[in-house]
DNA sequence: GCCGGCCACGACCAGTATGAACGCAAGGGT
DNA sequence: ACCCTTGCGTTCATACTGGTCGTGGCCGGC
């Protein structure tokens, strides 16, 4: 079976050759090229797209930075579908705001890559991908539901991102979903009395949120007694 | 939270009227409308993207037969992506041309139906894409991979298929029978004594159950020691 | 009748929330 | 200005379950 062809679309030149490499090492995919702008990547599709010739891109993947300098990665992806391009995607970007990442969901992304990660997560999110194409291309012309079922299974993510030890995932969740929806700052004890759980818990996985930047940590000063902390979501986005 | 609202799209008036009649028996769904040819979908939408009025589109979620009198059902979605509408497809369709799943899936759909279907496996995909749309909107402006991979995981069920080696169907129907049965969420050690069967056994089957998102598992806490997970059923399995 | 796979069980090991004890930083009293 | 009080941060041992590995009985095939 041939390789399959990897678009990447990335701006900063270190990310990109970084993302080009990661390509190269995964079996069965190969690098079909690397634009920096939404110029370029439009220039690279629109040969493809040259009347006479075979209705095929020259890829089969893009992986799609969001922020460009000349467009969104929305406008890109609206742009690619529009044409009917018969590309997949795959958004690579730090921006994690819900809006775009929602947005990019329904406008037919196959995954989405939050920056920073590591080799693995990468690896694993194209190998999924590869398993995906696969199941789709081994059918014959005619399809059963169950093999429809099977190839959307294999887009599905296997639950990695190793937690520290000590911390569950369930647990995590809980308490990211309770300060998501909180307004106001919130202090270990009222986290832990909102979960029914230890106050001693609690903080672990306030303190583990903290350290990923995740929530804001500031003293809640006025009160006798060893001043409290108290946790907010930090809405805008990590700046990596 | 308010109805996702569904636009039913079919030439057949019978088969519109089952897949309107469908979308109402399942909770959280309205019908918004119900298009019979590309045309009249074309207006519902447009009528939406009028100058000067919000960005929004009349529906949430598109049902989308692929053979329209007037045009092609992956043209149709090419037209709705190109305009950048924020809505949800899903293929409703006698189709089974792999090449047109393929199309249709990068196109960004987010289910593949084959007709005839059944009512069930018609609720699994709308309750499927509800969780989906549940998780996404749960966060708060700024997600994490972790929460975008459980929403990219809810829209891909793991399929039944083959249970996975060492399950047995008898036993399974036990668990799932005794689960559905029970109102208050119920550990793993509670299973295994109703039933008589080892703790080991049990979780296994739960555990299981919980891959394929037909219950819930969420932590007790309050107690000492390591915490116990407790099932509670989450949703109708499939009874074909 | 023998053999091989399959499913459940028992037991060990690892893991995670809890309560208690200790330490620390700010307020308030003298 | 000093020290005491106060209440939460922090650490630690502990309890109890989850998860896994190897074994044994059962059944169907040869």
């Amino acid at each position: 079976m041939s390789s399959i062809r990897v678009l990447v679309v990335e701006d900063d030149p270190v990310a990109a050759d970084a993302h080009a490499e990661y390509v190269r090492r995964i079996d069965g995919f190969e690098v079909a090229g690397v634009a920096r702008s939404g110029a370029e990547l439009a220039s690279l599709l629109r040969l493809a797209d040259a009347p006479g010739e075979r209705r095929e891109a020259v890829a089969d993947l893009i992986l799609l930075d969001m922020n460009l300098p000349d467009a969104h990665g929305l406008d890109i992806i609206r742009r690619v579908r529009g044409l009917g391009l018969p590309v997949d995607i795959i958004a690579i970007t730090a921006v994690r705001d819900l809006h775009v990442v929602r947005s990019a969901i329904s406008s037919g992304i196959v995954q989405y890559l939050i920056k920073p990660f590591t080799y693995s997560s990468f690896a694993e999110k194209l190998t999924a991908y590869q398993d995906f194409r696969r199941t789709l291309v081994e059918q014959a012309s005619a399809t059963t539901q169950a093999e429809v079922d099977q190839a959307f299974a294999s887009l599905r993510p296997v639950t990695a991102s190793s937690l520290p030890k000590g911390l569950s995932a369930e647990t995590l969740s809980a308490v990211s979903r309770l300060l998501k929806n909180q307004v106001a700052p919130t202090s270990a004890v009222e986290v832990s009395e909102a979960l029914s759980m230890s106050r001693v818990t609690a903080r672990r996985y306030l303190e583990h949120l903290a350290d990923q930047r995740s929530v804001r940590r500031t003293p809640r000063y006025g009160t006798r007694g060893r001043p409290e902390y108290e946790y907010s979501w930090a809405r805008e986005s990590r700046q990596d």
